[in-house]
DNA sequence: TAACTGACCGCCG
DNA sequence: ACGGCGGCCAGTT
């Protein structure tokens, strides 16, 4: 595996599951580096370089999609959120708290 | 080489 | 309860 925090992030972020979502502080918590949220968004934008990370499964604390932005088109990242039944209204995601996927509990079996 | 930015989070006023 | 600011790591200019 690579050393590199970016490919570190890809991996967690391809471990989530369908259907659920993911915090950029809970990411960067589970690698080490709390704090480094904003790291992980950027390594989310290198993401386009990673055919297989679903970076529209991570979105902020809020559950609000604040990277639809960077999206080819904004509108995907809601779209396949909603494809996956992930309920989407006005880029906030709803019942955050159960599509909330937590790699530090739910890995730790 | 040094400084700023960035898909954030948490604390302080 | 709400608003503003600093901190975190790495890449880019």
């Amino acid at each position: 595996m690579e050393d590199s925090f970016f490919q570190n992030v890809y991996e967690v972020v391809r471990l989530i599951p369908k259907g659920r979502v993911c915090s950029y502080g809970v990411i960067a918590a589970y690698l080490g580096s709390k704090g480094s949220a904003r790291m992980v968004g950027w390594a989310m934008n290198a993401a386009h370089t990673q055919p297989d990370i679903p970076a529209h499964r991570v979105v902020n604390r809020v559950g609000l999609l604040t990277g639809r932005h960077h999206f080819d088109p904004p509108q995907r990242m809601q779209m396949l959120l909603e494809e996956e039944g992930i309920q989407v209204i006005d880029h906030q995601i709803q019942n955050f708290d159960i599509v909330f996927w937590n790699p530090n509990e739910e890995i730790s079996v």
